[in-house]
DNA sequence: AGCCTAACCAATTGTTGATTGGTTTCGCAA
DNA sequence: TTGCGAAACCAATCAACAATTGGTTAGGCT
């Protein structure tokens, strides 16, 4: 019994010693073993006992490491897209893609603000609808990297994530190509501009104004598909 | 000339006879020289022209693609958490969460409101700053919840993680506890009001006023500790 | 019965060599 | 001089294999 406890203590005295700070990794098991001059199954008890006191956490192959286990926590595009519908994701895309062109404007850089230029010149010149929606999935991303915030870029990307998630089985003309009037060319250029002047009200606008044309035009091509 | 347009048409015939899907790839250029007959400098010249084109993409190491680059994903949290500070999670909270309480004061049920002034009162009766903060998560995604959009609550759910992930070495005295005049409850309860009046700009306000002080409370926080 | 030791297992990491797009250099010819 | 082609070289990536590591089992000893 006095054994038992014995490793635990040599182990918590090794550990204090060092002072390791958290998520650092201790020596493997077999070394510990000769450090502390322990049976490797007593040192396993005491590892197992700090592991159920959160204390440290282990895994095969990497090792052993002090402080809580990692979460492991996923935001499954799948399943949102499951439970949604585009309406919800137009929404969504109303409210938080203007406040990221807010940002943008006041953090974009130079090489940004040219990415987002180039972007807005391939999209004009697109093609194909294939084409023009790259360009415009690049401009947008674009915006969102030029916020300059790694929170609100992956939130972006989430969110795309979802709409080509949801909106999969919707299909344009191939052959047919967006015309030189296409509503989106000069939006994307006021958005720019805007940008371009750090406006961010007059960004945070162009692009609430944006979607909102984009959003439009969702209803008239589902009517007109029915 | 026709030479330097010669390797284009004869990669464009190759691609056609083949009709390659989207994301798959293509032999390697040294390769594809022997196939096509033409020099790897003239390959390259058509690979390029067709890359700035958005027809197909290439990497180093990797080859050369049909369509376009994907675009890198986030949507593990950890890896999210591992690239950002808790001065970007605060501000992506003050940019998306006051948009939320918009939406929610338009969609807000009896239930959720019900909810909400639950919430609001375990929070003014926590007995710990453990207990408060638990009420104080519950009543933000409540909040997120009564906006009744799916991705809303999808995208609040990840920044929620994010900053969980993110705020690791914050602790507060896990003696003390909220004192009774604590900023929050007066701001709970003028936003739990708007949202309850259908006052979207006031729920919008009041949780931009909200997350503003809990804001200046980090920094304080961080000075004192240093 | 409890323990040590040794061996084995599966998940992970590290390493080495080959592959691949990108670039430079040199020779040649118009 | 200019442009093209062939070859060599570079760095990023991938693929395959060996080594490491926590977890488990079997046998022998006290």
């Amino acid at each position: 019994m006095d054994q038992g406890q014995g490793a635990l203590t040599q182990l918590r005295a090794y550990l204090a010693q060092r002072d390791l700070p958290a998520n650092s990794r201790l020596p493997p098991e077999r070394e510990l073993c000769d450090i502390l001059g322990v049976s490797r199954g007593e040192l396993r008890k005491a590892l197992a006992a700090m592991e159920s006191n959160g204390e440290l956490w282990r895994h095969v192959g990497k090792g052993t490491f002090i402080g809580a286990r990692p979460t492991k926590e996923y935001s499954d595009v799948a399943a949102i897209a499951a439970l949604t519908n585009p309406r919800e994701v137009m929404q969504a895309r109303l409210l938080i893609e203007p406040q990221i062109a807010r940002e943008a404007a006041l953090n974009a850089t130079a090489g940004d603000i040219a990415e987002l230029k180039q972007s807005m010149f391939a999209s004009r010149h697109a093609q194909t609808w294939r084409q023009y929606e790259n360009s415009d999935n690049r401009l947008h991303r674009t915006v969102a990297e030029a916020a300059h915030n790694t929170v609100l870029l992956a939130l972006f990307d989430t969110l795309n994530a979802v709409r080509r998630a949801v909106v999969w089985g919707r299909l344009r003309d191939k052959i047919d190509r967006p015309p030189p009037d296409h509503h989106s060319f000069k939006e994307h250029e006021l958005l720019v501009r805007a940008i371009e002047e750090r406006d961010m009200d007059g960004a945070g606008q162009a692009m609430l104004r944006h979607l909102s044309h984009v959003q439009a035009n969702l209803l008239t091509a589902r009517q007109a598909a029915e």
